[in-house]
DNA sequence: GCCTTACGTCAACAGGGTTGACCCAATGTG
DNA sequence: CACATTGGGTCAACCCTGTTGACGTAAGGC
């Protein structure tokens, strides 16, 4: 059922409609649905129906429906790391591993919400770990004290940026009434029963902002100054 | 179709088999079910069945399937924060607020993996995050600070568990299988393409496991290097 | 030009959420 | 005590979903 044939070898058949089926063709008219119509907008049946074939057609490609989340999932990530090369700092590396990661998520923010939280086990996975790990054996981490880091911060940016990702793919108006809250209900509080959010009063409409990158750079905070060896360079001297 | 006729007024009549229906009750029963039988079985036809009701006699008590939704998730918040007060140290405070938090959406995955990115509004939320900002607060930050540090710990917390809870509502064969990636695809890589991998080839089958406390004790760590004030008990010496 | 078989198609099944009609009994009123 | 009202439990039905097995056709190796 599965793709276990290689991609060369396929004896790709026309459809009905005269398209021709491949792995890639699919996944892209997949994130393209749901970018346009919702995550709940990916079903087998419309899925064919956008790429003209029927819709079991596609179990030729994917063993079931869960099999083309990751696949999906791999895509974007794959596209989020495509062309990054880590630097001599490892620190700054890792951030940006982090941003890219996160603004590979905000740019499908329907299918990220899908398919944020699984392990592909593919291709652009497997070299993004590999990437992150090697950064961390590089300043100095033993390799199990290394894999537990990697996955503390992998697992607090692809949280982070799923949540993101969900608020983002939430309709406008439940977002807007979200962002709202901050200003609105948490603005006329009794003193008494809430000191602390009385006197952080006007601070409170910062909430709505993403704390992304404030929550990575704590992270790689702790993370720096748990390494073995110092960074290299700790002042802005090396240019990109 | 909702609940707006008042639980008191209610005119409760027995179903066909006797029990008496409730909004308390068909919450305790949905919360019951996915807790015993896994979290892809919370239906609402299976729910009918737990009850001894037609399925569709939830609809007297709720508007659709996510009002029902919205429902548990607010009875878990209300369990998960009951009875919580904040100790002297505030990094133990706020660590315990995280483990707290996170057992309640782990209690209930498949209730919590589709209400996480909620905001509430409610009374449960907002004496949250006073409690939270006040330990903030009681570190010596300053008021901006503290707002800004308390959305990167909270939205920390809050990713994590939802990842966590979204892993656990998984259907079972695709949870297992995730799990498993880390064995077996993981194994056999080629060394040249993937050094780094294949230097903590070992370690990787603990990628599996949670990194939540990890993540969390990391974040604590970089607060408390950042707080003005210095941690008032180092050694734990001061009892409840 | 044959033979094999990959793969697109079709019909069907079991499960899901949700709706509208039906009707009985619990309640408020006299 | 009797009546009118209506809340709410029940039932049948609709349309959605993922998935499977049979079927046949065309593509590729020889």
């Amino acid at each position: 059922m599965s793709s276990r044939v290689p991609e060369e070898r396929r004896r790709r058949r026309p459809t009905r409609s005269g398209v021709l089926l491949s792995e890639d063709l699919i996944v892209g008219t997949a994130l393209r649905l749901i970018g346009e119509h919702g995550s709940e907008a990916l079903s087998v049946r419309r899925l064919g129906a956008a790429l003209g074939c029927d819709p079991t057609a596609l179990y030729r490609y994917f063993h079931d429906t869960d099999d083309l989340v990751l696949a999906i999932a791999d895509r974007i990530i794959g596209d989020a790391m495509a062309g990054f090369v880590p630097g001599d700092d490892w620190v700054a590396s890792l951030r940006e591993m982090a941003l890219r990661v996160r603004a590979g998520y905000l740019a499908h923010p329907r299918a990220a919400a899908l398919a944020a939280h699984r392990v592909t086990r593919r291709t652009s996975e497997i070299q993004a770990v590999d990437t992150g790990i090697g950064l961390l054996l590089s300043a100095g981490f033993e390799p199990a004290a290394a894999a537990r880091m990697y996955l503390a911060f992998i697992d607090t940016v692809l949280s982070h940026a799923a949540t993101e990702a969900a608020f983002l793919a939430l309709p406008g108006q439940q977002r807007e009434a979200d962002r709202r809250a901050w200003r609105d209900v948490y603005q006329d509080l009794d003193p008494v029963a809430y000191p602390a959010l009385t006197a952080v009063r006007r601070e409170l409409p910062g909430m709505a902002d993403s704390s992304f990158e404030e929550a990575v750079d704590l992270l790689l905070e702790a993370l720096a100054a748990r390494a073995p060896t110092h960074r290299a360079s700790t002042g802005g001297s090396s240019p990109g």
